[in-house]
RNA sequence: GUCCCUAUGGUCAAGGGGUUAAGACGCGAGACUUUCAAUCUCGAAUCACCAGUUCAAAUCUGGUUAGGGACACCA
């Protein structure tokens, strides 16, 4: 039996480090068992994918060097590899669940779910709701369907407490609960599959033997494994990872620490460097090498070596396991090669050189005034933002919202940037200029460069962003929890009262 | 709150009954260098806690604590 894995991203956001980590081992796994590692995009959630980001997901990992031996992109035997495209086979496979008495129609209303999951904690226990008690009477059931409300399918699952051993590849025999298992959504009221179902359904058809995937899924592995049992299938060797986490211990996200990929090649990092990096984390070479390549840690992997404490994501390391491959891998030609791909090219000067020439009397005064172009992460100096006409708490507010709002907006262009930010300005009944004064400091490091728009424009969605974070760390402190809350709600009355 | 996972320095980690408990990042000191980097040398841990098993426990067992994750018509 040839080994098959697969990484199977959803087309939301940026492309995640955490998703290349997983995609990594998998390769990893696959290639040291000479198999296949394939993609496949998971976007059921029509609401949150994108085309925009599936393309990025490509782009990314290629970009790492992970290929696939089958995706979306490439073909292979058993596609289509984009889910979207395959609602007609999750739908007979949910239909078959439902002749075979596996599954059921299920009418209940969101605000009902609501109140059967609130009864459920009042009384204790666990919450998980079973087939039972969301089961309507056959006339009800009959009065919904003629009124055309929306319905799901969901699995049975026992309704009885007990044990559910699920084997793990590197945890052994964990002992998971029936009580904490509810009727899983198999089929949304979109016709569109849940993960659990779509995820069991094309695990199947594209013989994947070995699921390396991420600790979170770990509660729901007794539905896929019910799911298996239903379908009479062959279940799938499951591995869980240890989730990559931010420096405060908790799972990685953008609020706290830079999760694009996108991010990393933007600031310079090289693709080598950064799979390098994730191979570290949770693993080790045999001979405990810090710096190898891809086909290194293939032929050296074992996925016994993985640690399960989750390992916090250090940039820090990183950079140094960058400058070491920067050092000791690239000549000076390959060097310069590398600059001009990734930003010192006649493509950006082209781009930059309006902004640039009414500033500009000597050719010299290019490079000064287009340097954060081209740079990472700009030195803060807080004295500079205190000197502007805001106070702290506004200054605060200026910097926090407009990183939400440029967190939030999705076409970077200068137009749609200036349109979010004057509104932003207007709602908070700051003076324009006053209000884009530390947004200017913030993005370029100084208040004498071009406009702020053009600037964030020709510096991208990443390092724009992670400027403004940086700011408002070192200048205003990290935000608490709480205080982070009551920032957020004040950014929501913002809004709303505008939108009235 | 309930269930699950995890636990070696600030961080990544090796080791898995007998070791002076490796190595790397970061930090500090020094060497080299006109300077700064790079490079090299040196320095810092009673292995979360408490019991138990054992001649012997970082390593095995149990409990405690702490951290994380999951509890959706998101994946």
């Amino acid at each position: 039996m040839t080994v098959r894995t697969r990484i199977a991203p959803s087309p939301t956001g940026d492309p995640h480090v955490g998703t290349a980590y997983i995609a990594l081992f998998n390769y990893c796994f696959a290639k040291q068992h000479g198999g296949d590692f394939l993609l496949r995009i998971e976007d059921t959630d029509q609401a949150r994918s994108t085309a925009k980001s599936e393309q990025a997901i490509f782009d990314s990992l290629r970009w790492l060097g992970l290929d696939w031996a089958e995706g979306p992109d490439v073909g292979g035997q058993h596609g289509p590899y984009r889910q979207s495209e395959r609602a007609d086979i999750y739908k007979k496979y949910a239909d078959e669940l439902v002749e075979k008495g596996h599954a059921f129609y299920c009418y209940r209303t969101p605000e009902e779910l609501d109140e059967l999951r609130e009864a459920r904690r009042a009384a204790g226990g666990f919450t998980a709701l079973k087939a039972s008690e969301l089961k309507l009477d056959d006339a009800e059931v009959a009065r919904r369907q003629a009124a055309n409300m929306p319905a799901v399918v969901r699995m049975l699952v026992p309704e009885e407490n007990g044990p559910c051993p699920i084997d793990d590849m590197l945890r052994g025999t964990i002992e998971l609960d029936w009580g904490q298992v509810d009727a899983q959504i198999l089929l949304k009221s979109d016709g569109l599959p849940t993960y659990h179902l779509a995820n069991v359904v094309d695990d199947h058809l594209m013989q994947i033997t070995h699921v390396i995937r991420g600790e979170e899924w770990i509660n729901s592995a007794p539905k896929h494994k019910l799911l298996y049992q239903y379908f009479g299938w062959d279940m799938p060797v499951l591995c869980h990872l240890p989730l990559l986490r931010n420096p405060d211990k908790s799972k990685l996200s953008k609020r706290k620490n830079p999760t694009s990929i996108l991010y990393y090649q933007r600031m310079g990092y090289l693709p080598e460097a950064l799979l390098n990096y994730l191979g570290r984390m949770g693993w080790s070479m045999p001979d405990e090498r810090e710096k190898f390549t891809l086909d290194d840690m293939v032929a050296a992997f074992d996925i016994n070596r993985v640690s399960l404490g989750g390992p916090i994501f250090d940039v820090e390391k990183l950079s140094w396991l960058n400058g070491l491959w920067l050092r000791e891998d690239l000549n000076i030609e390959q060097l310069a090669d590398r600059l001009q791909e990734w930003a010192l090219n006649r493509d950006n000067i082209l781009k930059a050189l309006p902004h640039a020439i009414p500033r500009m009397e000597t050719l010299s005064d290019y490079v000064p005034l287009t340097a954060f172009l081209s740079s990472g992460l700009l030195p803060v100096e807080p004295e500079k933002f205190t000197a502007l006409k805001l106070d702290e708490e506004q200054l605060k507010e200026v910097l926090q919202f407009a990183l939400w709002d440029m967190e939030a907006l999705g076409d970077w262009q200068r137009d749609a940037i200036f349109a979010a930010l004057k509104t932003l300005a207007d709602r908070m009944e700051i003076k324009l200029k006053d209000f884009l004064a530390p947004l200017f400091l913030a993005v370029s490091g100084t208040t004498a460069s071009f406009s702020v728009m053009d600037a964030m424009a020709l510096l991208g969605p990443e390092l724009t962003r992670a400027r403004l974070r940086n700011t408002l760390n070192t200048v205003c402190g990290e935000p608490g929890k709480k205080q982070l809350k009551k920032l957020e709600k004040k950014y929501q009355q913002h809004k709303a009262d505008t939108e009235n």
